[in-house]
DNA sequence: AACTTCGATGTAAACGGTTACATATTATGG
DNA sequence: CCATAATATGTAACCGTTTACATCGAAGTT
């Protein structure tokens, strides 16, 4: 028993006459290795549970890589449950990976200041919170600045001299990065003296569908936007297709700037002007977190470290063309 | 202990009172359930594996919601992994599944008659093929019928009085989705008495980053296609920013097609047209047959499901502006 | 040859639930 | 009020691995 252990965690252990043994031994009975027993004995998973948003916005999909190829680097697993932006789901999900004993957890959460925090604190579960902009916090955190990234956006519209600009946002409800974006937005409005008109903000659920109902609300006042930005990319591209829709044409009606730099965003026509979010090293910089952290053990102290972001200017957006 | 696991299962078998004193005693040693222990014991995970080339495409995020539904309403979860579209992963994911004791498997591999179907024939894990089209093998399976697919998908671009029609496929050796597609794509071409130029059919590895180099294989021989078939929306939507980059108008130029429908292929300009697979559906029924079998024990035998596709005609077609 | 040392192998406890079964408690009927 | 049935609770074995520790055997030392 102890020996066929040893066969299979370091079989430099074992003399080769009794790992030929066992070798017969396993093919005789065709033996198959218990990993939930060796967790259940061992206390530890190898593996990091990763909580999104939710599963069709590519960014995401973009981290996890990052996430995953670090992860397996170090023999970790990655388990990944989507939360649909749901943060009831969040904490759910939370509890179910924190049973399953995951050893480390990564999440992109609704709100990283709310409960959630606490109970991952106390969890004594090294965890960090990815894609969010925190300076402090029980839980560590690696992201942008989400705030520089949405007055970097709103910057660039108004340099093309745009002046009435709209934000076609995420649900601050269900995203506090969609929030620290529209407040930079708001900062470059009052740094440039633009008035910010509230009927130029409107707030949607996450999701390509949504979009028609957002994009027709800002273009159907009475004095409509020259240039819309985006909480994200996916709703960049929504707001597209919607405005064409309307028989707009973007850039030379309306200029439209993203955010993430998803890679469909250089393959969409006209191709998008976004924020990019170096999602990969997101990625990794999180399970490396995690690994120190677990590392360390208790004493670890929660770390936020926050990456460049880079205004990526393409053909969805122009000067403003005063009629 | 038989009482606090009564209490957690079936809390109406415990009376009110030592209902209340186990409430008592979790609170003050803060116990936390289990799960890989109860899974120890009773060799259950509630667990469904599932295995997808890649995560950055959105038919699988599509097809993973319905498979999730599912999943979740019969008191399962599903553990995700993404193979990369490499076969040796893909065996090496299912072994890693199989360790962890999932009670079922749904996966979407390279080649379905592989050595990996026999592996999961003798696991012994009742496991479905989800994407694939078959009629017959040891494991189950649900798709669409992929030739047809391709057919239908050519016939129309032949309807449309195409002649010079290319594939741009998915590598076969990664799909046999792609390689089924490609089979209906030849079917039409003789039997519209077209030729098959070999010059017009190029496999690409999957991701938009490889269009670039197919689409400029494609265009640049003597005599360029007038009309392109895409083994997925994905690569479609990246041969029409490839187009574009070489000042060639979709459909006035080119007409494309795709395969899937994603959501993204109705908001992308033009939008595109292409063969719509009932992929929510798909997943859930993945799931129901998985958990059938699970249900049957040892003498269920395998299934092969094929579901109705569907072609959606929209704006990347157009008839033959013959010069 | 006896003693020490060191590496290889064997033994048994431990991990935390579940569950069959034994026992205790409560309800029911005569 | 007792016998009996029904229901609630307690007991202990079990799942398959790891790991500390005991034991064994071979090689080296005196």
């Amino acid at each position: 028993m102890a020996s066929v252990s040893r066969f299979i965690n370091s079989p430099e252990k074992v003399r080769a006459e009794t790992r030929e043994r066992i070798r017969l031994a396993i093919q005789e009975c065709n033996y198959r290795f218990n990993f939930v027993a060796k967790v259940f004995s061992t206390q530890r998973t190898q593996t990091i549970g990763l909580v999104i948003p939710t599963i069709t916005n590519t960014v995401f999909a973009d981290s996890t890589r990052g996430l995953q190829d670090e992860a397996t680097r170090h023999g970790y697993q990655v388990l990944m449950v989507n939360a649909d932006y749901d943060s009831a789901a969040e904490s759910r999900l939370v509890r179910h990976l924190l049973e399953r004993q995951v050893d480390g957890l990564v999440l992109t959460v609704s709100d990283p200041h709310g409960p959630i925090a606490r109970e991952l604190a106390d969890a004594g579960t090294p965890a960090v919170f990815l894609f969010s902009t925190l300076s402090e916090g029980p839980v560590s955190s690696v992201g942008i600045d989400n705030e520089r990234g949405g007055f970097d956006a709103t910057t660039h519209l108004a340099d093309l001299g745009h002046e009435r600009i709209a934000m076609l946002a995420g649900s601050f409800a269900t995203s506090d990065r969609s929030r620290h974006r529209y407040d930079g937005y708001c900062r470059c409005l009052s740094t440039r003296g633009l008035t910010l008109d509230p009927q130029l903000v409107v707030q949607i659920p996450y999701g390509l569908e949504y979009c028609r109902e957002g994009v027709l609300r800002l273009m159907q006042t009475a004095n409509p936007p020259t240039a819309i930005f985006a909480s994200n990319d996916l709703m960049a591209i929504g707001a597209m297709g919607e405005l064409r829709s309307l028989g707009l044409s973007v850039p030379r009606d309306v200029s439209v700037v993203g955010f993430d730099d998803v890679l469909m965003s250089s393959y969409v026509a006209p191709r998008l002007t976004t924020i990019r979010q170096p999602v990969y090293e997101m990625g990794r910089r999180a399970v490396q977190m995690v690994l120190d952290a677990l590392g360390r053990g208790e004493q670890s102290v929660p770390r936020h470290v926050i990456l460049n972001h880079e205004l990526v200017v393409r053909e969805s957006t122009a000067s403003l063309h005063r009629a």
